[in-house]
DNA sequence: CATGAATGAGCTTTCATTCAT
DNA sequence: TATGAATGAAAGCTCATTCAT
């Protein structure tokens, strides 16, 4: 009766009558977006989805075959954002040391955005229930940066700034010392740091994250 | 209302003032528990915890004065079991990396319990709703770690095993290498690692961190 | 939340937003008339009042937002209804004695209908709740009567059929000496009176009304 | 099991085991009628009652068989009280005026109480369910106003005072003139009038009654 | 395609009542 | 006798979902 295919599947046949791009489908996924960052998965209702989205509860129906799919049409396509805005970091110029810490005051700045932390808060919340979403959202996210920055230690290393062996490692090491940390304060409501503190903070771990990375004076 | 309240006051009106041992509270909580470590606050109904305490809805409200009461008694309870969890950590016999070691694992084990991840999932979850809860939580938790730790790597400095300077920020570095991380992924349900990777890494991470810690020789 | 708001605003927000005269709004009134009017306020449950109105639970809260605001509503109608049955009493012609004690008769039929009861009832038990309620209906219904009354008594005295001088005061006498005992009487579930009894109650109280108002004569 | 015999019941057997008077029931009679006052019969819960008469619920039901049975007890032991208050009123000396005007002035204190207004709105709403008890209670208040007045009236004709012919009859239009309509403005939630325009009201309309009652002068 | 009226299950909470002690 | 722990039914209200238009 109604189209009940699923809704974040691409175009299933030529005709593309429903298309994942429909434009008042991303009215909708619009609206989605700031109910569900801003009162979780059980906090918002349709009745809040399709007023923000500015159609009717209806209409929600025809585009996403319930509230779960909506959201899971959500978190997809907040994941491609995530990976797109990790695209840029770090550009090759600039001592080591001036450039980690530039990268470690881009990621905080980043990761720690309110929206992203509700992002986060919500897949957490909602992880048992949508534990395939919470991994796509662990790697388009955490994992990726990881990637982003290892191809930056690599560069640096081929280099010669750096010695590092295990650049993915070394990655992984440096966004844990720098992000994790902070994060899971921010999760649990901790007040965040201010400039100052931050400051001092990323100066101390990137130290420490280059202590004995620093390749032997020839 | 507010979430600070202890919710466990003794007897005081109509409602909650069984004493806080009482054995069916006990019995209460302990569904409620289940409950809420499984779906998280919204998630889980009344009814649930009804059933899973096996007494009748109306009960509940015998010994907690609403959901939110209820939700907030539990959570401190586990607090306190979570301090007492974190209280016997390092004992300060064996070489300074392979006690780190031993700490490392058994922070991890500790902290990755299934149960203890539902906790945190379950605060992060509610987080926005009860903040006061959600920082009682890092407290219990991530940072009592930290101010464990710091008192080991104290003591390990008063011995001269370690050249540390500022131990309770070295102490938040080690947490971070080790824990943070690993919870981060665990939270969005990242399968964990196998025993082998676990050896490895933190084989790795307890090198990396001791990196520049060692004292000068002689 | 207060009583006094007149709950048939335009459109708003999400609720009760619906026209005043929608059919489904009239048949919604009308079960819930027929409910509160026979258990009063408490009593009557949500329930009742969809089975009554052959919707569901849920409809009603589509063009309520709440039962307060239905039962305000539902009185705010009944005023209506109560003011334009007062409009035509007494219409001037035949002996002064005569016509007062038809328009006695019609009072009496009037305002000791079992509708008219319940509703006075209703509004007597909820008045507590309800103050500004409990006087509108006063103002439809007694002040009303009383206003009404006073114009057809100056109209007389214009005449010179009788001298009263205090038009109003007189009004107020004659509704309490005909009306107010045997309503308080019927709200108190005695017995009504027979035709009989009643017809001797009218002859003797408007005669006693009387006394002491004819003009003197020449 | 527990006593069922109806708990109104005077005792049944010699050994009174469970008098009517006894204290205890006394004393939740107590509370009984400070919370049915104050809240009426549907928003008193057992628990105020319990509170209200120091006791736990489940006595209450050892003295009761039901809230329903224990309101009835309630309104039972006012209507005697009531017409104990009622029993002396007037006492004849005087004039016929000067004393009219203060038992007009005695009803009114007495019957718009809050206390009484309460007793009388708990009534009229609960009328419906319980129609004998809303009968006894117009028989203990109103209908007893009339008989003592009646009497009081017959006094006078006896002294040559006034010329009434039917006592009863003009008792029952002094009550209606005086009090029902004032009684019916209070339970509608209308203001109260003050201390002097309840002085004129009653100064008008006790001359009203009056008129045409005064027995031919020689 | 889009609507919004309508639904019924489910929510948290209250309460009269029972019963073992 | 007196208690208070325990219950289950029902309260007011919300919400994801359906469907005729």
């Amino acid at each position: 009766m109604t189209p009940t295919m699923p809704a974040t599947e691409p175009a299933c046949d030529g005709s593309a009558s429903q298309p994942d791009d429909s434009p008042k489908r991303q009215q909708i996924l619009d609206g989605a977006r700031r109910m569900f960052l801003s009162k979780g998965f059980e906090g918002a209702s349709m009745q809040d989805v399709a007023r923000a989205a500015a159609v009717s509860k209806g209409t929600l129906y025809v585009y996403f075959d319930s509230k779960e799919a909506m959201f899971e049409a959500l978190v997809l396509k907040e994941c491609g954002r995530m990976q797109e805005t990790l695209r840029r970091l770090g550009s090759g110029q600039g001592s080591v040391e001036d450039e980690l810490q530039a990268i470690a005051h881009q990621m905080i700045a980043m990761l720690l955005q309110p929206e992203i932390l509700a992002a986060m808060r919500m897949m957490i919340g909602a992880g048992e229930k949508f534990p395939d979403l919470a991994r796509k959202i662990y790697q388009s996210g955490p994992e990726r940066s990881v990637a982003t920055l290892a191809d930056y230690l690599h560069l640096r290393e081929s280099r010669g700034d750096l010695a590092i062996g295990d650049c993915p490692a070394a990655a992984a090491e440096f966004v844990d010392l720098i992000l994790s940390g902070l994060q899971r304060r921010a999760l649990l409501m901790m007040p965040p740091l201010s400039a100052a503190e931050t400051q001092a903070y990323v100066a101390r771990r990137v130290a420490r994250f280059l202590t004995g990375l620093k390749p032997a004076i020839v």
